[in-house]
DNA sequence: TGTACATCAGTGAACGCGCGTTCACTGATGTAC
DNA sequence: TGTACATCAGTGAACGCGCGTTCACTGATGTAC
């Protein structure tokens, strides 16, 4: 036990960053996007470890199962996301939108409807994230809140704080219906419809 | 190919259903339940031909493939699903609702947001919608355009007719939060934020 | 500094299971004459 | 009306493939002395 211990903590002291460490983003950044683009089923050992340059046999070096794979993979697509979206409505603030309006023109744009695959997890996944196994229903919910405090991070501050929610609900509704309706003048309208709606009724 | 249509033509003639067709029925039934349930991927041959009392090897006599089942199950669940919320609705109505608020009442029930075996196919479905086969893709649109008929039914009339895609997008994207989120205070929040939210700026 | 040994990260073959699909066969029902 | 035959709906075993998981092994790197 003593063993096990004073090797562990020597585990990483040679490599700047760590060769396992670095390994173990590859593979957790490769199933965000297959994630994302394909769903919780669209996340497969084999290939996610080909996308990060390895063979699938050491997968169980880095992961207890598939399923510890799939729990960090939509936490760490929930962050990259958030920050793709920030940055973004940064630009938009600074071209003279308000705050909300610039985040709802963020969420609800083309690229982002288009680009599953570096998108919105909740958007992408919502509808499944229920019937996934006990620990990834906890990070998704973990998601899902964090959600929740980016969309409050640009409502306008007066609106009552659960207007978050229908926010939320409006824009991974229409992000999700716009995706099943493909190119087409109706998942356009979908994103009109949201974006008028969401604007005229709460943007100050 | 005259024996053939001939043959075909005598087909259902000695029993008043038709066996083959009530048998098809069943399955179309059984399947359409398990994929609300548990989505498209759980859609099991095996499973859904022993829910309709029949064995496995019948299923290609009824269906091309496990695709073309999944079509006509999802179109099953709008009719059902459609039928479902009429019902609901017009017992609202008679208790003195709007058509609009008895519809936003009936579709955001506890009810619905429990069973989703037998509630909305596309709150249950939209992300999966464009990940399935050409076929699937088709049919779930025009599932799509059937939410979008029915919300039109209770919209005030008043309204620009693109404001159903809003509320569409609204409707489900709260129930799919408050089934991810499962039996917690958050859950029942999405649907109160999601109600106000469309009541306040519709309900006429 | 060099040598022997231990550990680490990764490899690739193999296992086991689920599941869509196929197929030869069966009992029941209907038809021809 | 009865007999022989055809068809229908369904049965159950088997096939093939994908995929999560395991495991013995390897080359590289680090450590003890």
């Amino acid at each position: 036990m003593m063993t096990v211990i004073w090797t562990l903590e020597h585990t990483h002291v040679n490599e700047p960053a760590g060769r396992k460490a670095m390994s173990h983003e590859r593979i957790v950044q490769a199933a965000s996007r297959d994630l994302r683009r394909a769903g919780f089923k669209g996340v497969n050992v084999v290939d996610v470890m080909r996308t990060a340059g390895l063979t699938h046999g050491g997968f169980y070096a880095h992961f207890d199962s598939r399923d510890a794979l799939l729990a960090e993979a939509i936490e760490r697509a929930s962050e990259n996301a958030a920050n793709a979206i920030k940055t973004e409505v940064k630009g938009l603030q600074d071209a003279g939108l308000s705050p909300f309006r610039a985040f709802v023109e963020a969420y609800l744009s083309a690229a982002h409807v288009q680009d599953c695959e570096s998108g919105c997890p909740v958007a992408a996944l919502c509808g499944d994230m229920p019937l996934q196994a006990a620990k990834v229903v906890d990070t998704s919910r973990r998601v899902i809140a964090n959600l929740r405090r980016l969309v409050l991070q640009f409502l306008p501050p007066d609106l009552p704080r659960d207007t978050a929610w229908s926010v939320a609900s409006m824009l991974i509704g229409a992000v999700q219906l716009a995706r099943a309706l493909g190119d087409t003048s109706q998942a356009r309208a979908v994103i009109a419809a949201a974006k008028r709606d969401l604007l005229e009724r709460y943007d100050r």
